[in-house]
RNA sequence: GGAUGGGUGCCCGAGUGGCGAAGGGGCCAGACUGUAAAUCUGGUGCCGACUGGCAUAACACCGCAGGUUCGACUCCUGCUCCAUCCA
């Protein structure tokens, strides 16, 4: 369990932490919702579809609200949507989502499960974790579209943003049924847990709006939303997608020192952002940090890799990939965590083992392919040395105390232990 | 159910008988640098230890299966999926 530190914000309203974090994007009444916050301890939401088997950087950003707003005293509901990953979210998306089955939506959804527990505190009711399959998957149609059905104007649903896109390229009833689902979740909650706001990441919004109105018609009782900022570069890309997919949480997925390394190498643009919503810095530090110019900025970035993966992995891990960055690209320290593969010795015996055979069995290419034309490149060293020769066999007497070098291209170092 | 247009490599997208398929994006590598950005250069089917091999070996030769042809992404037939309009 992570602790905020209370030198976080000056504020003493979460809702101005946020603001001032930057997080705050879309209020469905901005007033009323710091009001709110300020005199009562409220119950929150945020939704998270399981459609994935790992949490990424995007989840991430809600966790770290959740997080927020529970040292501020409020509990957050963890909504699994195990129901409603079944229908699959048309926000944002250009093409339908692959079905997926049950089975995997529990598998993912009890793998979300772990990883929040790492964040929150579940204890004695300081949050609560609910599964929107426990209502959804019940539901009568008929009944459904009677009580609930009837208050969603079809017009109006046309309009929203999270369809537009989708209305040029095509929309099935299945996900058009989606944004129904989520308000109806509200609904639920409001009922069960006196729910009285839901966040979410600025894709949500029209699905937020849904759920507020139709806790207004149903109960007649205000209740509210709130968006927060996609995490996206200076130049609105996405952040958090790497070439391999998404930048994930598990440790399995994308290793600490991968991890380390993706907010290591940021750009410049976006280092003060990263620190304010990433880590727990209080603002003056991220201040300070972010106004860093030139080369002088490489130590903020520093700062904000080791916060960021000690959030995620631990301070133990954290240090593990510093000091596996250091070594690697400061030179002097510990290489005891570079990457690394550990091969046994007889392999390197005799002949030994060519290069390009050797580059795609740890994996730093794909195919072989792809090893001879890093090395004609001149993409690849061996203990800091350019290999030129493709068909260099690799031998026991290359060693140095059992530890060969590899770097290919700038950045990607791995290490060959023998034992 | 009918009509029309379309399915091309990671993505977008050209190509209407010689294509291992233009162009762009992405990605990989080189130069420059600060493990940044921008820019410039090269590369990007697979295999491999080489100026070679492979589509009767594959995830992966232009949606799938046949046919015409010396030769098919290109022509023909059937199927399938998607979009638009009509019912």
């Amino acid at each position: 369990m992570y602790e905020i530190r209370d030198n976080v914000s000056k504020h003493t309203n979460v809702y101005d932490v946020l603001k001032e974090r930057g997080f705050i994007k879309q209020t469905t009444h901005e007033e009323e919702i710091r009001e709110l916050l300020e005199k009562e301890k409220v119950t929150f939401y945020i939704g998270f579809d399981p459609t994935a088997d790992s949490l990424h950087v995007g989840h991430f950003m809600q966790v770290i609200i959740m997080m927020y707003m529970q040292k501020y005293g409020h509990t957050p509901i963890v909504l699994i949507g195990a129901g409603t990953a079944m229908i699959g979210d048309p926000s944002g998306r250009t093409d339908m989502r692959q079905m997926m089955t049950p089975e995997t939506i529990l598998e993912n959804g009890e793998k979300f499960k772990t990883t929040f527990s790492r964040f929150i505190d579940f204890d004695g009711g300081k949050a609560i974790c609910e599964n929107n399959a426990n209502w959804l998957l019940d539901l009568k149609y008929v009944d459904f579209i009677r009580d609930i059905g009837r208050h969603f104007s079809v017009n109006r649903m046309l309009t929203a943003e999270c369809f537009k896109q989708r209305l040029e390229t095509g929309l099935s009833f299945l996900e058009f049924n989606y944004m129904l689902m989520q308000g109806y979740d509200f609904l639920e909650l409001y009922r069960r847990y006196n729910c009285k706001m839901e966040f979410g990441g600025d894709d949500q919004w029209s699905n937020i709006l849904a759920g507020v109105d139709l806790v207004r018609r149903e109960e007649q009782e205000q209740v509210f939303g709130m968006t927060f900022a996609l995490l996206t570069t200076s130049e609105g890309k996405k952040m958090g997608k790497t070439q391999k997919g998404a930048l994930w949480l598990d440790a399995e997925k994308t290793t600490p020192y991968e991890f380390y390394q993706y907010w290591r190498n940021v750009e410049d643009a976006d280092v003060r952002t990263c620190l304010s919503m990433l880590t727990f810095l209080p603002m003056e530090e991220v201040e300070e940090l972010s106004s860093l110019k030139d080369a002088k900025i490489n130590h903020a970035k520093e700062i904000l890799a080791f916060e960021v993966t000690k959030l995620v992995h631990g301070e133990e891990e954290a240090n593990k990939a510093q000091d596996a960055a250091r070594a690697l690209f400061a030179g002097g320290g510990s290489m005891d965590d570079v990457p690394k593969t550990v091969m046994s010795a007889e392999k390197f015996d005799g002949e030994g083992v060519g290069i390009v055979t050797l580059m795609a069995e740890i994996k730093l290419v794909p195919s072989k392919g792809e090893g001879f034309r890093t090395i004609q490149q001149g993409g690849l060293s061996i203990d800091g040395e350019k290999v030129k020769d493709t068909k260099l066999m690799v031998t026991k007497d290359m060693f140095t105390d059992g530890q060969l070098l590899l770097k290919k291209g700038k950045k990607t170092f791995h290490l060959i232990e023998l034992k």
